[in-house]
DNA sequence: GACGATGATTATGA
DNA sequence: TCATAATCATCGTC
């Protein structure tokens, strides 16, 4: 049995009288039977509060403004109330029964950690995103990628904006319906039973729909980031040439370290800083000039004459420069002879008669450091003039016998580690054995 | 569009 | 961990 059935059973267990109902919806027809007179009261008076609700939506405004009051002072008002509680009570508890306890939503939970992970949520992490910081250190990159990560910023925070702007659009739009609904049904409980609870129940439906739509609201905020952490993520990838003087910068080290084309840590941070670079994209140069320039020697050979050429000049002066102060701080030093000039050797290293070139190694001379790399530098030369030939081609101006029989570079004997000892510690001198 | 140059990535080895 | 070698993907030039 029903409850409205049982309602209509429970109003005609107070002896409910048998009325047919106009103009609307027409009620079974009450059982007729054993009452008395007073019961035949009580009938007719609830005969007329049936009548009159059926009917109230049918009439005017006024019409039925005047009924509800009507309604309202009727003396079976209450316990007809009563009656109706009892049974929404009823109602709403198996409602309850089976919507309370909602278990959080596993994907709104989701986009909402999501959400706050990427700084999109929660509270503001300097525009910046912890997935732009982990992308930034994943490629080793530090300043690199500033323009883009102030770009990927930028975006995250309009992204961010919108959201909150929605956000509080919806919540404002809830909380506005949830206030008209709850005084709408302020209004009502003065005709029917509206319970708190009920009013709460109702709140709580509203709620829920209007998360939904903040679910979608999350939803497409999610995947805005999503794509546009793909695009940084993809435009990382994209590959950009170097500026001609970063190129040119990297070149110059790279042909005057030909001997030990392995720049330190140092070298690399200072190259870094030069070209405007990171480090580990110096590594990733120095990487590949090496293994392409040892696969192709010959292709290679313009380029290391034109840039040997370029800092030969440079590299004589600082030499010169660097034994005429010797010269100059120890008068006295014993094979000082050569005045400056080189005695340039055809064979052997040179680099083991610029040591001798004061009779002693450079201890205590501030040659500088970059002597090693200007002697390479001045060997190119040389060999270029003066026709050094290691049989690998007759225009192998710059012969690579730096180069090992296995391919390699020099390691343990390359300059780098004979000169060690007088090498500063700002020395762009590679010291990177290989 | 083809092609070479070049920066980046990845697998491998010492 | 770093260097090498191979490869990918894009850029720039013709």
């Amino acid at each position: 049995m029903d409850d409205q059935s049982r309602m209509l059973q429970t109003l005609a267990g107070v002896n409910l009288a048998g009325h047919s109902v106009q103009g609307g919806m027409a009620l079974p027809p009450p059982p007729h039977g054993h009452e008395g007179a007073d019961g035949d009261g009580r009938k007719q008076d609830i005969g007329d509060i049936l009548h009159q609700i059926m009917t109230i939506t049918d009439q005017s405004l006024d019409e039925a403004q005047a009924k509800k009051h009507a309604l309202n002072c009727h003396r079976m008002k209450p316990a007809l109330f009563s009656v109706l509680c009892e049974i929404k009570e009823k109602t709403g508890l198996s409602i309850r029964g089976a919507q309370e306890e909602d278990p959080p939503d596993p994907q709104l939970m989701r986009l909402d950690n999501m959400l706050l992970a990427e700084g999109v949520s929660g509270p503001e992490k300097g525009g910046g995103s912890a997935a732009a910081a982990a992308a930034a250190a994943a490629s080793g990159g530090s300043s690199d990628n500033s323009i883009e990560h102030s770009d990927y910023r930028a975006k995250l925070t309009q992204i961010r904006q919108i959201y909150h702007t929605e956000l509080e659009k919806y919540e404002q739009a809830c909380n506005e319906f949830t206030t008209h609904v709850m005084n709408l049904l302020r209004e009502q409980s003065r005709t029917r039973p509206i319970s708190p609870k009920e009013i709460e129940r109702m709140v709580g439906i509203i709620h829920r729909k209007f998360s939904s739509i903040q679910m979608q609201l999350k939803q497409s905020t999610c995947e805005a980031v999503m794509i546009l952490r793909s695009r940084f993520l993809d435009a990382r990838r994209k590959r950009r040439n170097f500026s001609k003087q970063a190129t040119e910068i990297l070149n110059e080290y790279f042909y005057s370290h030909l001997s030990n084309p392995y720049p330190s840590e140092e070298a690399k941070e200072e190259l870094a800083k030069k070209c405007s670079i990171t480090v580990s994209q110096v590594s990733n140069w120095f990487g590949n000039k090496r293994i392409r320039y040892k696969k192709n020697i010959g292709k290679f050979q313009e380029e290391a004459n034109l840039y040997a050429a370029k800092t030969a000049v440079t590299a004589a002066h600082a030499v010169a420069a660097a034994v005429q102060n010797n010269q100059t701080n120890s008068p006295t030093t014993p094979n000082s002879g050569s005045s400056g000039s080189f005695n340039l050797p055809n064979s052997g290293d040179m680099f083991m008669n610029m040591q001798s070139l004061n009779g002693d190694s450079y201890q205590g001379s501030q040659v500088g450091a970059n002597v090693q790399s200007q002697v390479d530098t001045l060997r190119h030369v040389i060999n270029q003039t003066g026709g050094y030939s290691d049989g690998l081609g007759g225009n192998s101006l710059y012969s690579p016998h730096n180069l090992n029989a296995n391919g390699g570079w020099q390691d343990a004997t390359t300059p780098s580690s004979v000169t060690s000892p007088t090498e500063g510690p700002g020395s762009v001198h590679s010291d990177t054995s290989n």
